[in-house]
DNA sequence: TTGACGTATGCACATGTGTGCATTTATAGT
DNA sequence: ACTATAAATGCACACATGTGCATACGTCAA
């Protein structure tokens, strides 16, 4: 494959692996001090969780969600309860993607890659 | 080390990792196009850069200065020309920091890592 | 020094989004 | 069925941020 037809591809499977939502959902403060937290302390239900926080619960329901669609929680509903956790290997397997697309583009984007 | 003081020092580790600029800058759409773009074009100044944009150049001016200070791309200064091109090496290095910081939640958080 | 060009900044405005309150929905217990 | 509890949603509001215009700054060429 030619080398511009490379940095296309190369650009085009960046801009797939960047357009998720997982970079808008971390880019807040408060949904990385959730995912941090639940780290630390373990599946957890929604009032457990906003109880450690100042937000109101209305408002750590809504990152929770917004968390779990982009992939970064798991949900688990039992009765009454929504517990939620960190999913440790979803995050592992897309971090592994994105660093691959990386690895990619080096050779392509950075003809003097030093340093 | 006890398993409560690794979770602590798991969660510490993510909170550094992910309270960086590089999501806040990575989570703006026309920012994730203007590094896709550079990725597919390699280096250029400011006003070719906005020129293949909608925005106006000193729009994308503000942009490129944040995926500067966040650390995707390099900023040459030549004359009165500023070139910038994606910074490959430190992006692959941040994302093996992370992935690194990942995999050592993964047995930590994740009682049932399946799937 | 003057003028032209490339880039960055101050400002005002529109949109997006986090926040809290009131309320609704869903489920368990009686 | 009724009540209580857990979680989610509608709404309004405040703040953050992307945007464009006018303008200032910095550099090169004469």
């Amino acid at each position: 494959m030619p080398p511009p037809r490379r940095r296309a591809r190369a650009a085009r499977e960046l801009r797939e692996i960047l357009d998720s939502r997982l970079f808008r959902a971390l880019c807040e403060p408060v949904r990385v001090e959730i995912a941090t937290w639940l780290t630390e302390s373990g599946p957890a239900d929604v009032n457990t969780i906003a109880s450690h926080f100042p937000q109101h619960q209305t408002v750590i329901s809504r990152h929770l969600a917004i968390l779990h669609e982009a992939g970064v929680l798991r949900r688990t509903k039992r009765g009454r309860h929504v517990y939620f956790e960190m999913d440790g290997p979803g995050m592992t397997d897309r971090m592994e993607k994105i660093l691959e697309r990386f690895r990619n583009i080096v050779p392509l984007c950075c003809p003097s890659d030093e340093d």
